[in-house]
DNA sequence: TGCTAATATAAGCAAGTTCTAATCTAGAAT
DNA sequence: ATTCTAGATTAGAACTTGCTTATATTAGCA
């Protein structure tokens, strides 16, 4: 049926490479209940500082999150919707329940 | 909120990288619309022969796609309705409705 | 003003991924 | 038997990613 645009299989995989790595989408999972800044963020994910920066960067130059200094801390929030839907997506598939307490708290 | 489980992240991740390619995405979108065999996914994706079979190796190895030899071709088929799903999404995210003409068509 | 905490950036190496080209296998057809 | 077709496998070069270590920036504080 009809061809899928390479333009967009391009795009929604480039979308998937910016996530396919376990601190990156940890640190979605973690925005997921809402803002945080980096030392929580490297708590959270057990990164080192410089590597979860650079981490953090990555996400940010690609507008899946966006970031914004309060006082002393930057913090990050997930900036675009829909890889907030996509994680949820990835929780339903990979988390066995445990993660999905009580399906709505943003 | 509570921990996520970093086996969990990881295998998610994992599941994320086994797709975050062109040929590979392209070819489960490919997939969705029933099985199809290597022929005509190389002319559908544009991948070498040799290049698509590495890829095609990649996905079955990891349970996402499974085949099934029919005569002289081999057919793939998507093996995981998760991953299904997550293409579903994808699209949903990365095609401006020109990918999703009637909504349902197995 | 100089210090410290919080974060970002840069450089370079190690590890992983992807591609191409060549070779291999199995079944059909001649 | 040989040849053809469909597909898989292997090897290695080229490229990309990710990590560590070191350095830079910037705001608040003593």
């Amino acid at each position: 049926m009809d061809v899928i645009p390479k333009e967009n299989i391009q795009q929604a995989s480039e979308g998937l490479r910016a996530i396919a790595h376990e601190v990156r989408l940890s640190v979605l999972c973690h925005l997921m209940a809402g803002p945080m800044c980096v030392n929580d963020l490297i708590k959270a994910t057990g990164a080192s500082q410089s590597n979860l920066s650079q981490h953090l960067a990555k996400m940010r130059m690609m507008g899946i999150i966006s970031n914004e200094k309060r006082g002393q801390q930057v913090y990050y929030r997930i900036a675009n919707p829909e890889f907030l839907e996509l994680v949820h997506v990835l929780k339903h598939i990979y988390c066995p329940e445990a993660c999905l307490p009580a399906d709505g708290e943003a």
